[in-house]
DNA sequence: AATGAATGAGGATTCATTCAT
DNA sequence: AATGAATGAATCCTCATTCAT
């Protein structure tokens, strides 16, 4: 007799499946990963896989609005509670770091808008997705400017979606190895975020000037 | 009786099969455009593409080494004619526009991308291409910058870096429909560009302020 | 509580489920309608389908079943009450004219006569199904031509298995699309009718002579 | 070294294709006979079915092509080399006793019919293959009444209809097993053509009277 | 009786690649 | 160099059926 009803069973099946989704979809590209092995990783057959999930665009999809979710959650609470200006940079740079050592949203996202630049099904989920996240990053990062009294150099959105593009393509850059000698990613994110932030404090960076 | 010699007619051939790739792999996907339709609509069969190309991969890395050579080409012509700090934003502008508009070398670079960073062979063949076309941009960009008395922010191969990722993602993005309101792309690139060329003076933007 | 005793309401979902079977097995066919749809359509799940019927042979024979019950009714009426000669045929034509506007009956022969080539599990309820309706097609139509005095140029069993055999084809046929200039089939129904039981008058035809 | 030029390789394939499709689609059914069977009990593999045949629609359309044709042959011969009204007869009781004896096109037409009912591509198909078939073997049967100076009851196009419309079904009755005590079913055809046909002389039956 | 999550075998089809011509 | 038939592994997905709830 099972300890977990019906629905929590369930929900166990789905996060295992997700939980294998997600690393295999970065291991080997969404395309790759067939839905046959994720659902073998996973422990379930093709069968859970189909009833959790109608295509492997839904996981996907999936695993990028938790991922989201998640994201804003972090970022809300890592700028809510930066108390003064360095401090700001200071966290951003952690965070930056972070993101640098796990590609997983940055891959997910790339692989996600291939998808989407190709088929209108998955074009429409994808701007749903987006648009809200979008929305919430901005949101944060004028209160946040307000608070600290930054002044933005475009409008939030705007720079929203220039870090989100330029955190996609260095991810996926560092994914291949950068050259010696090359800024550290997170560097890099940090300078563009102050530039579009128009401050002129330099970040103390941990890379040679 | 054939005007073309053997290496002419070869030479066209591979041409006509690169043409038509580059068109099916922006259009479809690499992984989706096959073998088989690319030298259909090449106008030649399957044994064609095997004849000229070891791989899918290969005439990939093919299109993009080219994309790069005219890239390079296209960028020095631009910058090397431009005479005053002004006229230079103003053509790079009318570069960034042309970006904008014709998504191919981006969605090609990042395909590939994503090829390399799943497979060894390709990550080595991309980059040999990459470290080389990074290092003419860096070129290009301090000789310009050096006759129009510009300060770099940082040093010029981390600029390369970030303008090339985030043109990449920028582009990906304009793929799947900006927003209303958002700034155009060019505007987006070009205020990066200046931020870290470090000048304070602002584009005449056709976006709102 | 509800106004139904348990087995009405059984009952009544095996209707359901009947009904919707019916439909979906014309339609896409007994093998690309699958459970899952039926029992969707029927507005129940696929227990309920299972808690009713052991497999998808099995609705299809009571399908089967249920129509030859009703049409054996139907004919015995229609033949019982035709008092004189030209009144039969003038119900006769009546009777195929509904046949050809409604090939469900015919359409769903065809697909278990199919199963049943087969499978011997599944011929086995069909031979079954079948001997008994043949017998009481023959015995109604004995019974209508004694009474007016008919003569049957072939055993009567042997010209229901004409009739039946011409009538399944000849429907299959129509939902095809019959060519333009082509006997309406009521009338080639008709008219086989009449040479089978050997008499000289013509039908007054619909169709040209 | 081969001694089967391309074309005759090629040839020989697909005849080994279709040789295996036709017993199998008769055996199990077109559902039932998956390609990866078809091709194995072939001697090809999968990819050889389908550089052959686009789908199995299309090799049962090809398989009912050549079956029509070989019909029309046979029986164009049969009918033109009957000399006398008796002779006529005989023959086609010879005719019908080996359709009766080999199911296969009538089978494989009645699986047509159904996929062609349910898909408008298929249907097309179906069409075109059965107008000129029907056209034809109506001209035969003109050509010989003409001959033998027989008066047709309807016209040959109808009678075609019914005839083949009744085959299809008697056939695939037969193939269930027909009761003790029922007419052979070449008989049953040769009456219904008798009477079509408008002759008073009875076929001297094996049946019981 | 009814639910619906899970199974897992199977199916059609695609495709990079090979190789005899 | 180019053809295109053949390979055969791989892929996504369907579905009848089971069974714990």
């Amino acid at each position: 007799m099972s300890r977990l009803s019906r629905t929590e069973s369930q929900a166990q099946t789905r996060t295992a499946l997700m939980d294998a989704a997600r690393t295999l979809f970065v291991q080997l590209g969404v395309n790759a990963a067939s839905v046959d092995v994720i659902a073998e990783r996973a422990g379930y057959s093709k069968g859970a896989f189909y009833s959790n999930f109608a295509s492997k665009e839904r996981i996907l999809s999936a695993l990028l609005a938790e991922h989201m979710r998640s994201y804003v959650l972090g970022l809300r609470e890592l700028l809510d509670e930066a108390e003064s200006f360095e401090n700001l940079w200071e966290r951003l740079r952690v965070y930056y770091r972070s993101k640098a050592a796990d590609p997983t949203f940055e891959i997910l996202s790339v692989e996600f808008q291939l998808l989407a630049v190709r088929n209108p099904d998955v074009r429409a989920i994808y701007l749903e997705l987006c648009q809200e996240h979008v929305a919430d990053l901005a949101g944060i990062m004028e209160l946040a400017c307000a608070r600290l009294n930054l002044h933005l150099l475009i409008p939030a959105a705007d720079i929203v979606d220039v870090l989100a593009a330029l955190a996609q393509g260095v991810v996926l850059q560092s994914q291949l190895g950068r050259p010696e000698g090359a800024m550290p990613i997170e560097d890099l994110m940090l300078i563009v975020s102050r530039q579009l932030i128009g401050c002129e404090h330099w970040p103390t960076s941990t890379a040679k000037p």
